[in-house]
DNA sequence: TACCATACATACGTGCATGTATGTACTAAT
DNA sequence: ATTAGTACATACATGCACGTATGTATGGTA
């Protein structure tokens, strides 16, 4: 694991145990994402799932130790990849309601995969229960939540946001609206982006027009 | 059953067994009905429905065919419901906008039962599937895209919605956003309703602040 | 009262998906 | 080349939930 061989980019000679490791969990990462997006975490079944990655279940039982942890892992990667494709990009932005669009949009661009209803499926399937599944998407909502109830204060605060409902109240719309347009409007790939910015401008009660970009 | 006392209201001597039936029936659907809402379709388990209408499963069994039966049974019922009770009051508007709102502000206030999410989890575990109870979650969903499409276009031709996306993909943007947001706001009670329209008019690109009850 | 039908409960059989245990090919180091 | 360890496949065991079959009590009718 320490020797020079084993940390080698094989470019190609053939795949070292690593390389071939992170190769097929790679693959079952995606294949569950989609799984889990399509179906949830109960109606999901493994064997499809691995039968997608071209393999069989025994190379996920090797990766991962149940059920539970290959949806944990898939939660975290997709999440993961949110953030460096959404979350950051939008944080650049000065302006709160700059910032509020910026997601709106980069969730409904980072939607248009398959991908796009994991957290949703999750997040209704646990909802109220107490599952380790549930408990972490709900944490990850919950992040989503305060960052935009932050945003919402800030934009008041500066005049660009009406004063109205609270401020979580006015998140959880905003966000809950956010996910339900673009799952609705999966494959409407020009206009999912401009519908999920207004939908969003829309609840924050500002004129989605004012913004470009 | 044609006879006198199977048809009088007991007002109470002992109850009847058609009166019976429908009781037992009643008490079956709504337990599986916040079953559905909360679990969704395959995480629903029988036994668990059954106990919490007072009954065991095989009451369920009496009643219904199979658990898809039940299911359906339970999509029709919540369905004319929220035909009562939100879908024809908001068409008596005569405005296109007013009669949009309407449903929003009514969906609001009709998902503050827990039966809320029932159509949203059903539709989000069968999409793309072929079974029974996807179909007819599909078809009522169309049903409402259409009706919202409908009234877009009319709003548009009198000038009270702005051009556009397509009139279909404002429905669907529409209806997702509602379901989204109105789930998200599951127990925020006093604002629920506004947060919803607000919503609704952010994708409709009108000001919200104009229609007012 | 005697009899039948209906509303339900209990008991049983079955399938499917998960998890585990075992077997096999491939890699890597001595 | 031999041997150890890793990546996977195959085979087996368990459990849970569905559906069905049977039993029991209550309502309806003659």
């Amino acid at each position: 694991m320490s020797s020079a061989s084993a940390q080698r980019l094989s470019v190609h000679s053939r795949p070292t145990q690593t390389e071939r490791r992170a190769r097929s969990r790679s693959a079952l990462l995606e294949s569950a994402a989609r799984g889990l997006s399509r179906y949830g975490y109960g109606n999901l079944v493994l064997e499809e799932v691995a039968r997608e990655a071209g393999y069989t279940r025994g190379a996920l039982y090797h990766q991962f130790k149940d059920k539970e942890d290959l949806a944990l892992a898939v939660i975290e990667w997709v999440n993961e990849n949110w953030m460096r494709e959404v979350g950051e990009p939008a944080a650049q932005r000065t302006d709160p309601v700059a910032e509020l669009l910026a997601l709106a949009r980069g969730h409904a661009v980072f939607c248009r995969r398959d991908i796009a209803r994991v957290v949703m499926a999750l997040r209704l399937e646990f909802a109220g229960q107490d599952h380790p599944v549930g408990r972490e998407t709900e944490r990850i909502w919950e992040t989503g939540i305060k960052r935009c109830a932050r945003l919402i204060n800030a934009g008041r605060k500066a005049g660009s946001i009406p004063p109205g409902p609270p401020a979580r109240a006015v998140a959880l719309a905003l966000l809950g609206a956010l996910e339900g347009a673009v799952i609705a409007l999966a494959g409407h790939t020009p206009h999912d982006e401009l519908l999920a910015a207004c939908a969003v401008a829309g609840v924050l009660g500002i004129d989605s027009h004012a913004e470009p970009l």
